[in-house]
DNA sequence: TTGGCTGCAAAGAGTTTGCACAGCT
DNA sequence: AGCTGTGCAAACTCTTTGCAGCCAA
């Protein structure tokens, strides 16, 4: 069962934030796009288009930080524009860019950790990679080249 | 031995194009730090300190820019902020960036393509992550916690 | 001589912030 | 009623671009 827009409401509401129109939707919003990297742009228009109002950008970027520092949301970085976000919950997969098609490939937790003991290993540091995405060539467009 | 600014500078005549002062300095700045990761700014800091000259900072991405096209210059993102760049030459390693201390750790090409021969396996996807560095906490801060 | 390179200024993307007012609790 | 959240506008960082004059080849 997913996390619905009520349970980051509710989230919010216990963290002593209030409950506003624009919050609605953008919480609306990001449930219901769960399994996607929405861009502030995506989630501003999104949240526009289901409150049937006009909301301020800077409203989107403040709401996200407030759900963020509640844990209920995190953001990356695929490539080099705007960040992506996204519930918590789904952030355990890695994402592989694909640099020729833009398609993402993601490896779960398990077997990423896999990946990322053997740079432990060799050299002490602990990943921490659910941030960036890798770039790379996606199985498609590795072929092509 | 390492390459030179009069290397660089060679190498951007035979590409046809033109040596100036301002390219001058941003080689030699280049050359000389060729074991650091330079931002623009720093790059552009460096070249005025150098040329004893008032810079553009477009100057610096114009400059950069050619020579990355040149081949002798990559960039990379280390963490949210600036891109860094230096030699090219340099590139062969990975970059592991310590979250808490700031601290990089570098890890060899060899080292690295084992690992992601590892994620090749699993998903068929190629990384070629020279591009982006990898968060997490060196092999001192992930002791700390 | 002449076309590439420069500085300057402005613009662009993505994000943050100050302020006065609206509206949640 | 009080204080948090909002829209608006401005600012900020990093980077790119247009333009007129300058200078390397």
């Amino acid at each position: 069962m997913h996390i619905s827009d009520e349970d980051l409401l509710q989230a919010l509401r216990s963290q002593g934030l209030r409950i506003t129109a624009p919050r609605r939707a953008i919480c609306g919003a990001l449930a219901r796009h769960h399994n996607t990297h929405l861009t502030v742009d995506d989630l501003h228009r999104l949240a526009e288009e289901d409150a049937e109002t006009h909301l301020d950008r800077s409203t989107v970027y403040r709401t996200i930080e407030a759900l963020e520092s509640a844990g209920l949301v995190t953001h990356m970085h695929l490539g080099h524009g705007a960040a992506v976000y996204h519930l918590a919950e789904e952030a355990h997969h890695h994402h592989l860019l694909c640099e020729n098609c833009g398609s993402t490939t993601t490896v779960d937790d398990a077997d990423f950790d896999d990946m990322m003991a053997l740079v432990t290993e060799r050299t002490g540091f602990v990943v921490n990679s659910h941030h960036f995405a890798m770039p790379g060539r996606c199985a498609d467009c590795a072929k092509e080249v």
